[in-house]
DNA sequence: GCGATTTTGTGAATACCTTCACAAGGGCGT
DNA sequence: ACGCCCTTGTGAAGGTATTCACAAAATCGC
């Protein structure tokens, strides 16, 4: 009755993945990443609550995701489930954990602090989960030097500097589309190698540099088309057997 | 020099699609759907600045894709394009906004007005992109009755008098994932069939309901996990032909 | 101990997406 | 009119992701 599936999102580089040597785990695809994410949220959640193993079907279910994908899913990062019985939870979590580089609590600059900027700045999230807004950063002169969160919010011109000496890798983008470009370079330059863009603009980076963006207005429209496709379809056809009730307008 | 890549991200059920018989866009595959909205963007932006014509290349670049999968995403909406010259703007536009179901202009309900809830509601591009937001709901007491944007703020138990009496088949959640699955059963019964939500919780929903998640935190480990095999890379490999400048701590 | 039962891990099959590469079509200069 | 050049549209090939289905491992009851 539950129709789940999941997520895949991917902007960058990564070309020549295979053959790393060095480290462990070898090229995990790409979809599987983005759902560690959820596991990880879900092993987390079953751990507080004094669950001590869990099954693949039953992490599945709460993951949303069919239990043959999530076994194919972990079994990327090695083996660790024990057949007949499930998956230790402290285990697993710690191993997704490391897998995701979640181990190194991670420097984060904020750039751009609109309403949005603001929001996730306030965002308990991001601490509980092995990130550290580091660093915020505006250019409108009337809030530079204010505090939030305990943070000074720095100049944008000072970008360099601030991502160089609070080492920072990953930066979140909030500004307008007009500037979004003109900060991602900078940012670049500056050393930062992962951007997640709210910005509704296509950045152009080198092959080094991740882009991840959210993009509400996109979001929106796809739900859009699917819910435009739902409606022709209701019309054409005779009855729709599902007991749902519908809102229809007079 | 510029590596590009693009989004797919779904939830929901999409059973039986092909053969729809009356709708003229057969099966349009998800992929493609959610780069339209990309497309669209980027002509949008060209015909403001007076581009009348396009070839699939610079429309790629635009929209940060390579130019075969942007003419085959297009092929899907039938031949817009004239050989030799390329897409005129405005009808390719007119193209995707009917695909996308956006002619409709449709009634968004905003559900949970924390610091995120009121930055999107204080986002431009919702009525920009053809959504309308027709009504905010909150279920704290000391906000319900006041007035955001224009609208009032109402109350979450009215929720399926809101969404009948609005004709609302899209909601955008941003209340705490603990009560979200909650919400979201609510305005599942009140007839909501589309879904954007914002809360860090797998939604269980029935089949004819589509979710799509925004999902920061998993974003922002998405990006750790690559940086972190970026940096794993960076220490076995030689040199790193690259020019970056990177800052490497103490 | 041992068979019944459970659940993992994974090859193989399938479905989906992307990229390649080129023929077909259309304008433009002469 | 004609040939040249440009760009689309699309089969076919190559990847990537999902699902199936089953053997291998581990526990439990007896």
């Amino acid at each position: 009755m539950i129709a789940q599936r999941d997520q895949l999102n991917a902007v960058g580089g990564h070309a020549d993945e295979r053959s790393v040597a060095g480290t462990d785990q070898r090229s995990i695809p790409e979809a599987t990443v983005a759902r560690l994410a959820i596991y990880l949220r879900a092993l987390v959640g079953m751990g507080k609550v004094g669950v001590a193993t869990v099954s693949s079907g039953s992490l599945a279910t709460a993951a949303g995701v069919n239990s043959a994908k999530l076994r194919k899913d972990l079994s990327y990062l090695g083996s660790y489930g024990i057949r007949g019985v499930g998956y230790d939870v402290s285990l697993l979590t710690d191993q997704i954990h490391k897998t995701l580089g979640l181990h190194q609590n991670r420097a984060v600059a904020l750039i751009g602090l609109g309403h949005l900027g603001r929001a996730l700045a306030g965002y308990a999230g991001f601490a509980s989960r092995g990130f550290r807004i580091s660093a915020i950063v505006d250019a409108d002169p009337a809030i530079v030097g204010t505090r939030v969160r305990g943070l000074p919010v720095q100049h944008v011109d000072d970008l360099d500097a601030i991502v160089r000496t609070e080492n920072i890798a990953i930066a979140v983008l909030t500004v307008p589309a007009g500037v979004a470009q003109e900060v991602c370079d900078r940012l670049v330059v500056a050393g930062v190698t992962s951007i997640l863009n709210f910005a509704p603009t296509v950045l152009a980076v080198p092959a080094h540099v991740d882009v991840r963006k959210v993009d509400l207005a996109a979001e929106l429209q796809i739900l859009s088309f699917h819910d435009n496709r739902k409606s022709a379809r209701a019309d054409c056809e005779p009855a729709r057997s599902g007991s749902s009730t519908m809102a229809v307008g007079p």
